[in-house]
RNA sequence: CGGGGUGUAGCUCAGUAUGGUUAGAGUACCUGGUUUGGGACCAGGGGGCCGAAGGUUCGAGUCCUUUCACCCCGACCA
């Protein structure tokens, strides 16, 4: 892509609501715009980065095994009556009626339609297990939006439910699952624990929450500093005082605050903020049971399945990305999330050496295969720079007037050292690097 | 859903207590020129139903009523 063509309409100032990083930073970069409350568009550089994170979850899912739907969005108002949810999910489900004033809901989650999918298709042991899922818009209609891509209405949530004839092949998917996420995460370079946490209101029993660490984290989860214990406080604290005046306390609070009991292992347990972005659950025979989910047993017998249900926050992780990986001056994206690899800057579009080195790299980067922006704008060389360090190009590769001196320079927005190179040299040096 | 706040240029905001020329600044944008290693400078220019509707008044961005939207603090959530 070329820099003088994009749409990216980046900006010196912040809107005034925006108080995260992730918030302040996705908008002024130009990668998102909201359209309204909880609402949010995806500019070029907001999709790419939305799809890069797609690929991975959809990648790591398939090799696990799963087998990807897409469900509609809009569902009818009765499948939720039958369910019991379109009395206890309340307000949160939007309705909306059609011509005929026939009642529908926007999807906040597809529990009801999953199972109904699965029922009467799926009717022997013999065809289980299987395991679905899908990366589709949710839309839940919050009391209160806020932390822009943190919590939206609309959001792009990866939903995965997976069906068994007993209790025990359940909890092996789960525990696949898990191992899954773990993979996930760990692939987009995120700093993430595993917590036990509440089943909360989409019930079941066995229910772990997956947080990214980071300051500005909504949820307060007390983590080992040896194993890999992490728990929501949610689960070990008895009192609700107790829990709202630790979700209260900042994160500097929460550094300095120790706990008394050692953990299982004799670690040292603290606390921290997390940004929950996956959930998984075991939700038992709860959907299945209500909507008359069947499947028939060995014996002949119909038994109610046994589900679980795994939840990822696609759009949210965007947002988590950059809390984890920002400066002062903008966002610094992982490698596997980055909207392109290489920025290739010319310091001055008057120098004709500079545009036509920059050109030719342009070219050679792009048929290698890497995905490269060419920063061909008008601009001077302090605009340009301070606009690459805003967007969180993993690399930006300066040509400017060290090209007098057969000399370009790489900048590496992570540690933010320019090194310089040879003009000969700087393609199979960078090729090295990413 | 309770409590509070804000709607004026693409963006950030003055102006509203006390109604009175043609509604402002910074930034962004356009034109010309000078610049070219850290968000340049000079000159000129375009851009507004002052959120919407109604009302009071000779006169409303400013006062009154209604309404919509957005934000913040709480209770709830990937």
């Amino acid at each position: 892509m070329r820099r003088s063509r994009a749409f990216i309409p980046t900006t010196k100032e912040a809107p005034s609501d925006a108080t995260l990083p992730s918030h302040q930073f996705l908008v002024r970069g130009g990668f998102i715009n909201q359209q309204g409350s909880g609402l949010y568009n995806f500019l070029p550089l907001g999709k790419i980065v939305l799809d890069k994170i797609r690929k991975i979850v959809k990648e790591e899912l398939d090799d696990a095994g799963c087998s990807e739907v897409q469900l509609s969005f809009v569902t009818p108002l009765s499948l939720w009556q039958r369910s019991g949810r379109a009395e206890t999910m309340g307000k949160e489900m939007l309705r909306i009626s059609d011509r005929h004033d026939a009642d529908f809901v926007l999807s906040p989650t597809n529990e009801e339609a999953m199972v109904e999918l699965v029922k009467n298709r799926v009717t022997s042991y013999k065809d289980l297990p299987i395991n679905l899922y899908q990366i589709n818009t949710k839309f839940r209609d919050e009391a209160r939006p806020r932390y822009g891509l943190l919590r939206g209405r609309e959001f792009l949530m990866k939903d995965g439910y997976s069906f068994h004839a007993s209790k025990e092949d359940m909890v092996r998917e789960f525990d696949l699952m898990e191992e899954t996420y773990k993979k996930i995460f760990t692939r987009l370079g995120l700093d993430f624990r595993v917590v036990q946490a509440d089943s909360g209101a989409i019930g079941g029993e066995g229910s772990k929450e997956f947080h990214v660490l980071a300051d500005s984290g909504e949820d307060t989860i007390v983590v080992c500093d040896v194993c890999d214990y992490g728990a929501n406080i949610e689960t070990i604290f008895e009192s609700e005082e107790e829990i709202d005046a630790l979700n209260e306390k900042s994160y500097e609070e929460l550094q300095s605050k120790s706990i008394e009991e050692k953990c299982n292992c004799g670690g040292t347990l603290s606390f921290k903020k997390g940004i929950e972005v996956g959930h998984i659950f075991q939700l038992g025979d709860k959907y299945s049971s209500a909507l008359e989910a069947k499947f028939n047993d060995e014996t002949g017998k119909p038994q109610a399945f046994e589900m679980a249900t795994f939840g990822i926050g696609v759009s949210r992780l965007v947002a988590s990305v950059i809390e984890q990986n920002h400066d002062e001056n903008g966002c610094i994206w992982t490698k596997e999330t980055c909207p392109y690899m290489v920025n290739i800057m010319v310091s001055n579009i008057k120098e004709t050496a500079q545009v036509e080195l920059g050109e030719a790299l342009y070219t050679q980067f792009r048929e290698a295969g890497v995905e490269t922006i060419l920063d061909d704008r008008k601009d001077r060389f302090g605009f340009k720079m301070k606009d690459a360090e805003l967007i969180g190009f993993p690399y930006t590769l300066i040509i400017g007037k060290e090209l007098m001196n057969g000399e370009v320079q790489i900048y590496d927005r992570k540690t933010t050292q320019k090194v310089g190179v040879g003009v000969d040299e700087v393609f199979a040096k960078l090729m090295e690097l990413i």
